[in-house]
DNA sequence: AATGAATGAGTCTTCATTCAT
DNA sequence: TATGAATGAAGACTCATTCAT
């Protein structure tokens, strides 16, 4: 809210609208590469095929271009967030933890994820904005354990919530860093969130 | 062994060791409030309260600073690692979870870590130099599971190790972020930890 | 008369001259408000609810946007100074310094007079266009010391004449400048101005 | 006092001060000949025979080069008025408008003048700054009148002095604008304020 | 050793103006 | 005519590193 909080400008025409998809489509693919401080705004815009005065036409800086590339990354992740939880209920322990981290693999593949991982350290207030989206994922996990059991308390779903919430941050880890291991890893982390869902649920 | 690979220069007197210490310092919180690529050089020794000569008197180049800092950090953990080793043999799963867990918080007080983090990916070539002290871990938390279970195989205890050592980094995330939340989640995850290594150990 | 010598293209229509009029407006106003440097043409058309092409449209360049700006005023301003002049004749000092410090203050209630100024030493030949009005002030002042005095050489009204001049533009500045000490400060100008006007007719 | 009201770096070297000096005489002879805003760091680095990287070393920013060049101005005005003050009392009006006008044209000499008013409207806040130097003025005047006539009001010597002082910026104009007019006018200046000023003393 | 000045390539960003629809 | 996208030269400023004292 203060004062230079310009948002990125919505372009009105067609032109205008491919425009913005090139140019953050760059962006993410640079920021990957080469990480946000080391991306020059020259960069994103000579491979979007843009001139640099194009690139702020729509972005009056590099941070918004940053920020704009999260928004478009967290309102592809609420769909998938909001799919998975239409076919949860009902579910077994091992379904769930299942489900989860296949939710994980499947989000990995969108270009923009490692994107915008790339901007964490590199946007002092990311870390605010990325808040509502994860307290989403966190109601949806608590509200997924409550009805399971539903004498859980509204505490206990809600801090094994952020537990597995945090563990499932290790399927992108894994899958990363991991490339030999990875099979077996994810059958771990599986193993171990059916069983700590069962241990919380059954409790 | 080449010849640009200065490194930082030992300080003969005890005037300097105090300025290289009072210059990692100052880097390491710099490092945290800023990052690395945010922190300047001559930030780092107005801090420190030295002038920026004498900063690359003792360090050829920010990047030394970086790994200088790094080589402090490991070393302290490694010992803290060894420590933990001798007292771990023989123990109940719960035990062993309590003490993995208590090494991360006990790690967690020094500056210097949360400083490295910062580094991961400024410096390519850090991720590189991490890889020996994590895979030490992994050796020593395989080699414990192992000493519980003697009929594990190398491979199962290796992939446990590995995921164990991705969960207690959650540790650190759960310390950082959570603060109101701490405790029962740092029970959670002794809780979660205690079902997987039970579950490894009596497979 | 030169080819690129473009001035502001006449609208054909109403509803082009309530365009023009409204981007003059808003020019004056950010002139007023940022200068003319720090106004860029992008604001100005914001301002007036036009599109940047439109603006392009009325004014070929932000130059010629500064000169119709002038030229409105001018206008005005020419007006004002012969209806005095008509009022003039036969009157004693103290009465034509009335009269003198009148007309500035009627005039400074022209929102266009302030963004006049602004411009002075933004556009380098603003000053040169600004000359011809200058002299006819001037003039006007001269024959009205003359008439007063009809034995006043030509010379030494002329001289006056820019002295009295450069007086008035104090009335602007204080009536900007020194709100809470406006009334007296006006009342003494003009008691200057008498002093002064008395010496020299009664020469 | 904001927080990016960062001052200029004082030198501590003398090839510091000599840069210093060289760098506000080279900005001061460009503000003159170009305007502030046209005047680009890179020249005025270029023009003291310096780096643009030197420039920034003691200056922050162009507006801070601006403020320390008004500074430098500030303090040389401070002692000639003092100056003035010390030689004025127990004067005829004739020979007080006489030094007031001398002392303009005296200030005149001084090259940073010329370059302080290419600042006027260029830098928002240099009106605030100019306020202590104009007022301290306004009282020198003041007191001086009320020397002259002691039974002067405070009221009515505050006026007269802010009059006076607004007057005297006249003479600036008048030496600039009217080269070929000039002796005439500044003996007309001089006439008005002494017709101006002894009617205030003899009130 | 210590200090602080010097360097300049490189970065983000601006803005008047032109063009395509 | 109206609109909004496109352009790119130019400008303020940064910062790791080197040098002179």
């Amino acid at each position: 809210m203060s004062i230079d909080d310009a948002a990125a400008k919505q372009p009105k025409r067609e032109r205008g609208k491919l425009r913005v998809a090139a140019l953050l489509d760059a962006a993410a693919a640079l920021f990957i590469e080469r990480g946000y401080e080391a991306t020059t705004t020259a960069a994103i815009a000579a491979r979007a095929g843009a001139s640099i005065g194009s690139l702020y036409q729509f972005f009056p800086s590099k941070e918004v271009m940053a920020e704009a590339l999260f928004a478009r990354y967290a309102e592809r992740t609420a769909l998938a967030v909001k799919d998975l939880m239409r076919r949860a209920p009902g579910r077994a322990p091992a379904q769930i933890a299942d489900m989860l981290v296949g939710l994980m693999l499947d989000r990995k593949s969108d270009p923009d994820r490692e994107a915008v991982l790339a901007l964490s350290d590199a946007i002092s207030n990311i870390a605010e904005r990325r808040k509502p989206l994860r307290e989403a994922v966190r109601r949806e996990i608590a509200a997924l354990l409550r009805s399971a059991n539903p004498r859980l308390t509204r505490r206990r779903a809600e801090i094994a919530a952020i537990l597995i919430a945090h563990t499932l941050k290790t399927v992108r880890a894994v899958a990363q860093a991991e490339e030999e291991n990875r099979k077996p890893l994810i059958a771990s982390i599986k193993r171990m969130l059916t069983l700590y869902i069962a241990d919380v649920v059954e409790a």
